[in-house]
DNA sequence: AATAAAAGTAATTAATTACTTACTTTTAAA
DNA sequence: TTTAAAAGTAAGTAATTAATTACTTTTATT
């Protein structure tokens, strides 16, 4: 019987993701996904009931990749100023690693109503927010954070900005460097978090 | 010969953006335009070679427009904080006054290779990053702002965020005050801009 | 070895849709 | 009023592509 099932399945969820960061979403037919796992196109639907259940495939195993590398980092016994530090700069990381992220999350196939995909990525998101936000609390609380504003808000700046900067990546053809980026504009955000904090603190780019 | 060509450019163009708020992109055929203009499918290739060069007019339009109810309030005469304010106020009102706008960012048909559509974005970002950084640095000069680090990070910083939280709203489907949201996170990087200002002591820059 | 279930395939289908063609109608100007 | 160009149309065409069908091959289990 071929393959088993379950190794086939992440083989073609893999090579998409492959081909998504080459040529993004919209050009990714069966065809193209059988081809590069080298399988007839029918044999796809053999794995999954329809194309739009293999992105969904794919959009789980990349947020599933990505909070597995995050998680433990929120966790951290380190201060809070370090754990978003650290957890800014795996996640862009993961982003450089995997093009196919921002490309996924900037086609209208999820964007366009009642799609599977988005409600994936509003979970993922609702998730990361909610962890900023213990996280921010957590350093407010400890004192390492100024607390005269909403944890939540910072929270929803944190990721908001991760997400601009991701697009802002993507328009421009991924060709400058995401992390560098994303750190220089880190610097801004821990400035207004740790503003009129006693302390003298500079910040430097990384 | 019907209505003139540039009367009937406008109504389909007009027409399309409605369609996109409405729908999104991809499902806007040129069947679907036309019926709403009232015409045949084939008049729409007499007024835009292609369908491409449909959507190409309307980003065109939609960033001219928003250039038209922005520009002016950069050379406006208050001082640089409520400039900002202000345009980021206007951007917001614009963007939830034309959810098309969100809808052709996020397509993929805009992030896909050598699109013509990302050019123009690339563009608008570039001149919006640019005019940011001067009112920015102009900030800096007037001692509004602090000036211990780059205007031009700062400004990435704004238009992320705004490009961020356009995501956000779109993953949510429109479904929270997008101005209230937005002007919640200016509250923000106006500390980190303001942060340190009438402070005793003071941080080289970079 | 027998066999049933799963994996695989070639060929086809049915739907979609950008764009064209060949023709008619409208309109502005000579 | 003539006329030529532009606007409009109905009826295609050709390409694409997700999904199905009817069949064959592989493999784990008895």
């Amino acid at each position: 019987m071929g393959k088993p099932s379950e190794q086939r399945q992440e083989e073609i969820v893999i090579s998409t993701i492959d081909l998504c960061a080459e040529q993004g979403v919209n050009k990714i037919t069966t065809q193209v996904i059988a081809d590069r796992v080298g399988v007839a196109q029918a044999t796809i639907f053999k794995h999954f009931k329809t194309r739009d259940h293999v992105f969904e495939a794919v959009l789980r195993w990349l947020s599933g990749r990505m909070f597995k590398a995050v998680e433990p980092m929120f966790k951290s016994e380190a201060s809070a100023d370090v754990r978003l530090q650290n957890i800014i700069c795996k996640q862009l990381e993961f982003a450089s690693k995997h093009k196919a992220l921002p490309r996924i999350l900037f086609s209208d196939r999820l964007h366009s109503d009642s799609s599977v995909l988005k409600g994936i990525v509003q979970q993922v998101m609702a998730r990361m927010t909610e962890a900023f936000t213990q996280l921010i609390q957590d350093g407010m609380d400890s004192g390492v954070f100024a607390n005269q504003q909403s944890a939540q808000v910072m929270a929803k700046l944190v990721v908001s900005t991760m997400q601009g900067t991701l697009m802002r990546w993507s328009i421009h053809d991924y060709n400058f460097e995401l992390q560098a980026e994303g750190q220089a504009l880190y610097g801004y955000y821990m400035q207004a978090l740790l503003a009129n904090n006693p302390a003298p603190w500079s910040i430097e780019d990384k």
